[in-house]
DNA sequence: CGGGGCATGTAACCTGTTACATGATTAG
DNA sequence: CTAATCATGTAACAGGTTACATGCCCCG
């Protein structure tokens, strides 16, 4: 969906071979877009048929290394592309599914799964704030700069928002039950979300 | 990945043909778990291959009404799912990608697009809110119900974190800059997220 | 008898994942 | 010479989306 604008990106903040770029997915773009090298191959042949980006055999260096660049008209799209308004994509969220499983056919143990997530998100949430600290000092005030806080701070927002999550759910699911209950009890009717 | 247990979950909640459960996605599971209505049949048809569901056509209604019930199998197999351990899909977020791309090419207008999606989240949030006031009093201690309360929360806690991050690039986006700004400055050297 | 909603599907396509294939350079 | 790393790809598949096809029943 984004992916060749990701890329078109990439490419405008350094011209790059496939190969770097599959590198620096895994780097700065990692926690809100991703793409295998697979991917990415396929797409930058796109982009080049479309005319968005030049490739430069290098010789230098090792065999065949393909250097894109972005053209004009890539530059163009990109543009048009940003402003163009597109809904939020609606979540697909396996944990809650999980849940709602849980809740349908009686405890099934998964505190535990939910107690490594909580671990998982912490760790990702303190990895994020040392960088913040690191790479983003008080009295910065370029645009491009303050844009990209704002998306490590998205981040930010994001694990925190998990952590809480794992937290309230683990206090429910640890909870001890009255009796070790049946498979499910009367779980039908389900009042859920949504509706209206 | 978890559409055919999130088929046996509602189909434990409530016995229903394939056309009922597409029009129940689009109710209670909207916002966590979507599926279109292909999806379902062509699952349907799956589980019921391998022995999880049992199908039995209803001729009383409408014509050719098939109405699947879950077997003890698919009850098995979907305790077995609810334990394992997977880990939380990285996000793909648009909307990041689009930031990242105005840092990088410089204002495209992407304050409009902002601030329409926050007019959406914010409606989205009020009516998560009249849902949990309307179906989950204060005193509901069945394990079942907080469980669903639970999952509710997280849809809240979501759209609140949209709203906060909406309103923080907005911040940013609608500041008047110095000057109109060229093309791109040095956007070079992403500090970014990630790395550790 | 014709249109609209109920109900079930098929086919084609796009994106993303996994596995495999190939060659060139460099370090030991 | 061999193994690791750099670097580019192909092929097959799985999940999800869009468009199209089909038939029944009820209402006017």
């Amino acid at each position: 969906m984004s992916l060749p604008h990701a890329l078109l990106t990439a490419l405008i903040e350094r011209p790059s071979s496939g190969f770097d770029l599959a590198a620096r997915f895994d780097k700065s773009m990692a926690y809100f877009w991703q793409a295998s090298h697979q991917q990415i191959y396929r797409e930058l042949a796109r982009l080049e048929e479309a005319g968005w980006v030049q490739s430069s055999v290098d010789e230098s260096g090792r065999g065949g290394r393909k250097v894109y660049e972005v053209l004009a008209a890539g530059r163009e799209e990109l543009r048009r592309w940003v402003a163009e308004p597109t809904d939020p994509r609606p979540l697909r969220e396996e944990l809650m599914v999980r849940l709602r499983a849980d809740a349908a056919v009686g405890p099934c143990g998964l505190q535990h799964e939910i107690a490594r997530r909580l671990a998982l998100h912490q760790a990702q949430l303190a990895e994020y704030q040392t960088i913040e600290q690191r790479d983003f000092a008080p009295g910065n005030d370029h645009r491009a700069q303050r844009l990209q806080h704002l998306v490590l701070q998205a981040g930010i927002l994001m694990e925190s928002m998990w952590c809480e999550f794992s937290e309230r759910a683990l206090a429910i699911l640890n909870e001890p039950e009255p009796e070790a209950g049946a498979g499910s009890p009367a779980a039908d009717q389900t009042p859920g979300p949504a509706s209206s």
